[in-house]
DNA sequence: CTTCTACAACAAGGATCTTCATAAATGTAC
DNA sequence: GTACATTTATGAAGATCCTTGTTGTAGAAG
């Protein structure tokens, strides 16, 4: 459960992030019109939270951008209050959803669930990876149909390799993401190394056919086996 | 029991909040005409508390446009004393009430009641999730028709999981929430731990088919078995 | 005044997560 | 290859958080 949220004002940026981090999604965040693009480019998204006006262009251009590259995520315009002529002009070209400022965060975590629910394959919102499924609805993961259960910070670090599989982890990235904000200098990830070595043993146990491999000075990759 | 408070004054609008969220409703607000108009449309109240002086529009045009798309929602309109004609302009225009400024707060809680009651299906205020069935009228909860009986703290908690089910609730927010502004920075959370221990045990001794969950570290999340 | 009820406070035990000490693995220089 | 430094892994101790049973207390009911 991946989000992009485009915002140009900080402060709402960030308490947008916190917000959506505490519901479990993994939040990646841009602040104008070019890093955006450049981030959609890149990476694929569950969800797209998109500010309107933005330095450097329009949201409207980003999610016609979207559109024309026939990407299939799910989009939600967030504008200015009073605009009624951009939930029109959102819809028109595609956008699922339209939130005005200013919104309730609980509002935003609904309409992207719901959004995610109602686009994606009947409402299934599951990742999998080899034989390995992991259902973020409900936080739960699966081998080969065979319930497997972790703890919170073992499940919170599966979920984040499992959304980016193959995919090179540094430790600071992984640390801001599972543990938070409150990792900022840290010199030490000891306690990476406590979970990992916990999910680790608990996936090899259970028969995964997945594995979080360690790389030499840059951090972690899951990769199937 | 969803209600939408439509007032553009702050204190006021945040006044009658309280005053309904202390009577077990669960209230969103909107402070002017357009953003009423979105939440309308975005969303199903049981009951909308609509003021007439607005920024951006009248009150009463907000009322045509419910009546126009035939939605079901209960209107009680709220305006200056002494507006007489609002008040036949206002029921002809499909209201359900009429109350004039200044008011008593528990005149309006005592009149949503009653709106509720008589307009919607048979007086039910329900809320169900998987086999359990809670009723805010008179404060019962109720497991496969069986009723489970609960203790006041018992039971405004369960009202605030099964009005947020699989919402993931941290513990001030819950504290706040169910014993109210007095719990400032308490660090100590014995009491909500008390409570849970006890509405856990009716619920599993019930046979429900729901279980709050914790989560290390955050709070609590209430979820079907 | 006594008893009962609802709730919070206390205390002990268990679960979960981090820190620490130490060992193993990996990389670099020679 | 060997020696050394750096990075990662592992087991155990420590800290924090949550659960549960018991006890204490204030207010309501008798």
């Amino acid at each position: 459960m991946k989000i992009l949220v485009v915002e140009d004002e900080k402060s709402l940026r960030e308490i947008i992030r916190t917000s959506l981090e505490k519901e479990r999604f993994i939040v990646e965040t841009a602040s104008d019109y070019n890093s955006a693009l450049i981030k959609l480019e890149d990476y694929d998204y569950d969800c797209i939270v998109l500010d309107i006006m933005l330095p450097g262009g329009s949201g409207f251009d980003i999610l016609s951008e979207i559109k024309k590259q026939g990407k299939k995520e799910n989009v939600i315009i967030v504008s200015a209050k009073d605009a009624w002529e951009d939930k029109v002009k959102g819809l028109d070209l595609g956008a699922d959803d339209y939130l005005a400022k200013p919104f309730h965060l609980a509002e935003l975590t609904a309409r992207i669930r719901s959004i995610i629910r109602r686009n994606n394959n009947n409402g299934d919102m599951s990742i999998t990876f080899n034989n390995v499924k992991l259902n973020p609805d409900n936080f739960t993961v699966s081998v080969n149909g065979q319930s497997l259960p972790l703890l919170r910070k073992e499940y919170d670090i599966l979920y984040y390799f499992i959304s980016r599989p193959e995919r090179l982890v540094n430790k600071s990235t992984l640390a801001e993401a599972v543990w938070g904000d409150h990792i900022d200098g840290v010199d030490n990830f000891d306690f990476i190394y406590a979970q990992m070595k916990n999910l680790r043993k608990k996936l090899k146990e259970s028969g995964a056919g997945i594995e979080i491999k360690s790389v030499y000075g840059f951090g972690y990759k899951l990769v199937e086996l």
